[in-house]
This record gives C-alpha cells, structure tokens and sequence, in this order.
DNA sequence: TGAATAATGTGAATAATATCACATTATTAG
DNA sequence: CTAATAATGTGATATTATTCACATTATTCA
C-alpha cells in the first residue's frame, strides 16, 4: 500500500467517506455510485475516485462499489483494522466527557489509560473502568499497557510538557485539544482540534460572506 | 475589507497566526519578524505574508509587525472585533463539557442560550448561570437573545433536524460536533468538529510512516 | 448476441496554493 | 551622510490539488 506521496487531504475525505458508507450499510445499500457518495461527502464524483485511485481499483466499472467492501478497503487503507489504543492526559471537563464519549468506542479506538496531577482525582475510576493515575507514571503505564496514542487535554500551558513525556514514552501519534502549536520530533504526528479556530472562520464568513 | 477570494485556509492560518501572537503579547514581545512567527506556527515566512496581503499592509520593512496591532489588526479581518453570541444544542457529556471550558470565553464567544429535549435537564441552571430549555423554544429564545452561532453537540441522529430548525430560526453559522454531515442551505456556513477523524489521520500516519 | 446504458479509472487541463527571489523600505552604526 | 543589514511586500515560478472528459468495462434488455 501507498505508492505515491498521497494529500494529506485526501486521508482525510477517505474518513469521511468510510464514515457515509457505513451509515449507508445501516440503511442496506449495498452498492453506491461514486456520483451518489460524493453528493451525500459534498465533494465531486471524480474526487473520490482519485482518492481511492491512490491506492488500487475498488470499483465495479458499470456498477459503482460494493459498500460493506469499500468499508473494509478503506479501513485497511487507513489502518484501521486493527485496534488502536488511547491515553488521556488532563481530566477536566473536555477530557471527562470525551472519555464518556461513545464515538471512540464506535471507531475501534480503546482507551487504556488515563492521567492527572490533581491528588483528588488519582485513583479514581473512571465510567469504562479505567483509574485515572498521576502524570508522573506516564511513560510506565504507556509502554506496560502498549499506549498507541496520547490525547492532550490539559490547559495550554501544561500541553508541551505533556507532549514531551508522551515523546518520551515512545509514543508517535497525538491528538490535542489545547489551543497552543505543540513541538513535537518528526518521528511523532500531532493533530489538532482547536474549536475557537472553527468559530473565528465561522465568525469571518458572518461577517464577510462567504 | 477583503477584496480578492480568499482561501480558507488563509483564514485559519490567520487564526493560528492571532493566538500564536497574543501568547508572545503575554511574554511582552512587542515586534517579531515573519521568519520567527513562522517558525513558531509551524509554516512558512512568505506563506504569513502573502496572507496577511490578502487584506492590506500590515508590517514595516526591515522591523516587522507590531504584535498587539497585528492582533487587531487580524481580528478585524475576522471579524472578531464584536461580541458573538453562541446557543449550545444538546447538552450531553460533551455540550455540558464545552460551556464550562474557558476557550470560548477567553476568544470573545459567550454562551446566550441552551437547548436539550431531555426532561431532566430543561429548566436546570448551567454553572454559567444558563437555563436550559427545551428544543422546542429554539426558534424563539435564539431570536430574541440574538444569537448568531449554533453549536450541535446532539446524538448524530438529531443533529439534521437541529441543523434545519436553526437555519429555521435564522442562523447563518454552525458548529457542528456530531458526525455526520449535515445539509444547510448556502445561506448558512457549516464547521465540522470530527475527533475521530482526526484520530484515523493519525491511524494512518503510525500505520504507514509519514 | 448485440446495442444501449451506466459508471469506473485515468491522462490531460485547469485551478488553487505555496514558495522563491528580489526590489523596496527601515534601521543602525561608523 | 552613507553603507550595511534586516525584513517586508509582491511578481514570477513551482507545486499541488481538483475537475474534466473520455476510453474502458460491466450490465441489462431486446
């Protein structure tokens, strides 16, 4: 798999196809038309077969593609057939409710470890069971419980450090909510999801049109 | 304001560029070079530039810009110059997470009404003083409170109908948490905050290096 | 079987975006 | 005052991403 240097964009609408598609298999189609997905993605038909031209032929010429096989083809694209697991550092209110969250669960992702500072939280058990443990045992429980990937959900200010322990303890993949550029070697990926971002585009397009 | 098309992404990047600033503003920075603030969001000099071009002449030759003009400067091109009020639809685990974070506050978003259908909840006071009402006050309660942004944090099965009845109520601005894409008229701009697919990106990247 | 239809896969064309490179303008120091 | 240095603003260029358009292949129906 992957031949070429594949957009980054592109991973990213192969989600959000495999997203549609399985509500889709909810709904019983089995066989969709690129021209049907990309209405229901919002992006252009030829778009998506690009996409997936990346990486092989998934299509049925005349036909369009088997949803349930798409799915899996997609998951293997992306990784994702196998599982995945999760540490959260920083239980506040955003860590908490994510933790509670069903989508991660839905998405195959697991979490196996959670982190605090806060000496009224350590030890505490969390709703999936899990016992939130102090920082300071972060690279121990990472590497013990095979961690894959740490979420930052600790105020800004604590979020490098946290990123620097995470490195430390081998971890390659970080996913954090807080709104600062974290600094990370090139051997780890950070993505981030800063919210305020969203709203001040949503704010420039009210202001400005579109 | 804004007289060529402006690309989104000049428009995030602005964003980062903006808080990226007001944290060197906290350590009393008060002149930094494209080639430093670059490097501190992670792109390139002349990529600040051009999109600072965009929207007129903001630095001075062979100083730099000024960093708490450049602020505001960048929040007049945003639009972020004035109050924004937002409603939070659902108010689950994460709903209830997101009003009691700071971040919204802190960029000049305030919270000005909340909406759930769960009986429980209607008429419960929220720690930043809200009531929650119910779904089907929307229309009313957004119109005479003047918000201008929904936030969708329901279960992916309301989220269309939520989408509908704000559009219904006059929003031009979404947030949407749910994922699922959710079809709004052209009138109305539409973010979409998806952790897990920001969490396959990931999956991807571990998966198959960068 | 063969013609009509449908929909993929993909090279070519187009459009969008990012980067380079340098002319221009401030500042500093001798 | 002049030369050296620093850093912006921007036209030109390079790169990347998207869309078009059509050849190819499967299916259906007469």
């Amino acid at each position: 798999m992957k031949f070429a240097k594949i957009p980054m964009a592109t991973i990213v609408r192969l989600s959000i196809y495999m997203r549609t598609l399985q509500e889709l298999l909810e709904d019983d189609v089995d066989v969709i038309s690129s021209e049907r997905l990309a209405k229901q993605c919002g992006v252009n038909p030829a778009q998506i077969r690009k996409d997936l031209a990346y990486f092989g032929e998934f299509g049925v010429r005349g036909v369009g593609y088997r949803v349930n096989e798409l799915v899996n083809q997609i998951k293997d694209i992306l990784g994702l057939n196998r599982p995945w697991n999760l540490a959260m550092v920083g239980l506040g209110n955003l860590g908490s409710a994510l933790i509670r969250h069903g989508n991660f669960i839905k998405h195959g992702y697991m979490f196996t470890a959670a982190f605090d500072i806060d000496p009224q939280k350590i030890g505490k058990r969390l709703p999936n069971g899990l016992i939130i443990n102090h920082v300071d045992e972060l690279e121990e429980i990472i590497k013990q419980r095979e961690v894959h990937v740490g979420i930052i959900t600790t105020p800004a200010s604590e979020a490098q450090s946290v990123a620097n322990q995470l490195v430390l303890a081998g971890i390659n993949g970080i996913l954090n909510f807080a709104p600062v550029q974290i600094q990370v070697p090139d051997c780890c990926h950070v993505e981030n999801v800063d919210f305020t971002i969203k709203l001040d585009s949503i704010a420039y397009h009210l202001s400005f049109g579109s």
